[in-house]
DNA sequence: CACGATCGTCGAAGCGTTTCAACACGCTAA
DNA sequence: TTAGCGTGTTGAAACGCTTCGACGATCGTG
């Protein structure tokens, strides 16, 4: 390999001029830059990234760090990953993939240096990891909300203001009665704030708008969510509108609604909870609150972006809930009868 | 941070015999050892990533070019990433993320030293990135069969003796006609090579068992599946056996073929090739051939090493299938009539 | 016309490791 | 007694880059 001496060499200037010329960090001649570009490119020369990193400290490599196994909905992940990934390229920087449970990935990253940053994702509520990261010297930012963020980023999708929208969108069709199908009970167990968030803003708007909500914990499996199904229809039996808040679950719902004789768009209004192509894939095209993965892997860049290069203070993003009508909710019995 | 210099002063020793003892590539008297691993507890010492790329040249990060957006089923890709990312730390490494459609990021991290070694997925018949990793210096695995591997080592689940292998079970049970519902036409198209080797496999024990074998392309979308569904019903209704390679279509064919008066288990015999975990969240467990992506990641990994540590030639490694049979395969009715 | 800025370039000192050659020491063997 | 050997340790030279301070040349300004 064709290292910065070579290139020096080869273009008659000294290792520091093609140094400046590849950062751009003092003024280059014209002339000079055209000999050491052409230089470049006849070598075919490419900085050794580790020499890199030791000269100034900067390795243009964040950490990801991911949940790649359990229960939270596997296309979602990916879209975050995606986001992260293609928005940290903008910025010239790849990203070094963690996954969750490798808890001392994170010293190993942060104290050895092999990152400039870290994006973490699905945060609960008291993560421990988060002490972690907030004690290492390089920034980083949450996809979630911890209880106590500790002067670090955050940014997700606004689940309270999501809460409240959903249960709008059913009391103006005329819902009198609503439920939520939602995250699995180990999700609820581990306080994943997101599942909570949502309820209490399905709460708070059932509340002030004076219509009765009826929730449901639910797995992500064909039994998990015939059962929720079943329970639901047994115990409120009045229910017109569910929202759904568990990608996996999702079809599962909707294939034992129907199994239950229940038409959905017509006896039964469902709104979803989950990213667009999700809910457009489903036996109909869902009514949805789209659940933007992607754009939040790529805000999360943005902002750990902007940390790095000045000494901002920590933010707090949540992104306002967009609810895209489609064909599985309709008008309902108030509204019919009214 | 604490440098090697430091934990060196601290114990009383030079910088080498530190290093030594870290790498064991010296024999150090145990007392030796011992002080040094305090004084490195003692200060929280780690290796800087950088410098130590630069000195041994060897970064202990390996990369994983990973499709991040199409098609390809999520939930097996994200099997592989976790295979490949669980198994690397098994070698103390780390993994690089990048996505299919970033080639230059090929160059970038092995030009750039960024790694030791290279993993892709989803290999293409004909894929360009195939002559780029042949010529980098890093090792490389292929996930999957190119034409031409060019000496680099592959590995993938052997489809031609799972299309074999399925048509063999369905026979077996008496069907004479059986149908693949497949890959996506754009997959096809690619020439992804898994597509077109289960369906030699197929072919092939179709004619020595004297059975016929219909194929349908099919996209992995609801109104896909049931488009395929409905050919297949229209123009080789004698079908009584289907194999279905395409994860994100199998639920919608299951749909399909319920609304269209067909009992999956009864009428028809389904076959799935598909990770277990997504055979048994359909709406009855199905029968399926395994495809151990997670195994197939590791076993990458695997290979990875090897040729990382000594000059191993390449070499190809196909899985060989493993049908379980469930609920959604029968006996058809040859063997019922006859 | 002399003065200080500004511009473009250079030399050299790091950055924190690994690793090679060398050496001190205590043995054994001759 | 000495040569030779293995064991454990060391000093110093890389590794390839960034960046600081310095310096000559060119410029505008009073």
């Amino acid at each position: 390999m064709a290292t910065i001496d070579d290139v020096a060499k080869a273009a008659g200037v000294s290792t520091s001029t093609v140094s400046y010329v590849l950062s751009g960090k003092r003024p280059i001649s014209a002339p000079t830059r055209a000999r050491v570009e052409r230089a470049i490119e006849k070598l075919g020369y490419r900085p050794h990234a580790g020499a890199r990193a030791l000269a100034s400290s900067r390795t243009n490599v964040i950490a990801l760090m991911a949940p790649l196994r359990v229960g939270v909905s596997v296309p979602v992940i990916m879209q975050f990953v995606a986001g992260v990934v293609t928005r940290a390229r903008d910025f010239d920087h790849d990203v070094l993939l963690l996954t969750q449970d490798d808890v001392s990935g994170l010293d190993r990253v942060t104290s050895g240096s092999m990152v400039d940053a870290l994006v973490m994702m699905d945060i609960e509520a008291d993560d421990p990891r988060v002490p972690l990261v907030a004690a290492a010297k390089q920034p980083t930012v949450l996809i979630g909300l911890p209880q106590d963020p500790e002067g670090l980023s955050c940014v997700d999708l606004d689940f309270e203001a999501a809460g409240r929208l959903a249960v709008r969108h059913l009391v103006k069709a005329g819902h009198t009665d609503v439920a939520l199908i939602g995250s699995p009970p180990e999700v609820l167990r581990r306080h994943t704030s997101y599942a909570e968030r949502l309820m209490r803003g399905l709460r708070d708007q059932a509340k002030s708008s004076g219509v009765r909500v009826k929730v449901e914990a639910c797995d992500s499996t064909p039994s998990g969510a015939s059962e929720a199904v079943d329970t639901l229809l047994a115990t409120a039996p009045e229910t017109t509108g569910i929202i759904v808040h568990n990608e996996g679950a999702l079809p599962h719902v909707l294939a034992r609604l129907a199994e239950r004789g229940a038409v959905v768009g017509t006896d039964m209004s469902v709104v979803a909870v989950c990213p667009t192509d999700v809910a457009l894939s489903q036996r109909i095209p869902m009514t949805s609150i789209d659940l933007p993965a992607e754009d939040i892997g790529k805000v999360a860049v943005d902002m750990v972006m902007t940390r790095l290069e000045g000494e901002q203070p920590s933010e707090t993003r949540l992104l306002a809930p967009v609810l895209t009508e489609r064909e599985s909710s309709a008008y309902g019995p108030a509204a019919v009868h009214g």
